[in-house]
DNA sequence: CTGTATCCTGAACGATACTG
DNA sequence: CAGTATCGTTCAGGATACAG
């Protein structure tokens, strides 16, 4: 349970899993698809998901250098659970 | 999404409501099922719940006085989600 | 018994600028 | 392109004492 929550109450953890969820994503993509998000935030984000197990990144050797960021089998897991906290969050919103 | 992270993100909160899922609750049976947590923190997680529409408080005309907290039908159905939190937790724990 | 009143601290968040 | 360096603010969490 410390586990998931530690994952996913991050400020910007969501939308970012959320947004991985539809795809890989390189660091500028996921600038362009959350600008509100500063970079330094967008970087610690991605390195503690990262460090938890729920994407991976895949460094190409080009020039200039690209990341790929991809969700892990276990973050791909979220999808459902996140499904359900929104219909859930949805709910109690409507009732008050 | 947010009103459900709002819920769940707080340092004690889902301690505060498992215990609530097993049965309704006074003040200090909840001190006693969770006795790190210090009074002004249990009472701040309660005042949170009780805003946010996951739980209810009746006070009883009586004395001492008495309070018992319960879940709301919308709070009791956190427990799937808690659950599936859990056990996706626990997978990613065992991966590492 | 059921809470409030104070006060403190660490860490997350965020703005801005800069680098390999 | 993909980040790091620095710095300031804010606020939840917590310790302690007290009150209705």
């Amino acid at each position: 349970m410390e586990a998931a929550l530690d994952v996913l109450c991050g400020r910007w953890a969501t939308p970012v899993i959320r947004e991985l969820l539809r795809g890989d994503r390189s660091f500028s993509e996921m600038r362009q698809a959350l600008p509100r998000l500063p970079d330094k935030v967008l970087a610690d984000r991605l390195a503690h998901l990262l460090q938890s197990g729920v994407l991976e990144r895949r460094r190409e050797a080009e020039w200039p250098p690209r990341s790929r960021y991809a969700l892990t089998p276990h973050g791909r897991r979220l999808g459902p659970i996140l499904d359900a906290l929104r219909d859930w969050g949805e709910g109690l919103a409507r009732e008050r």
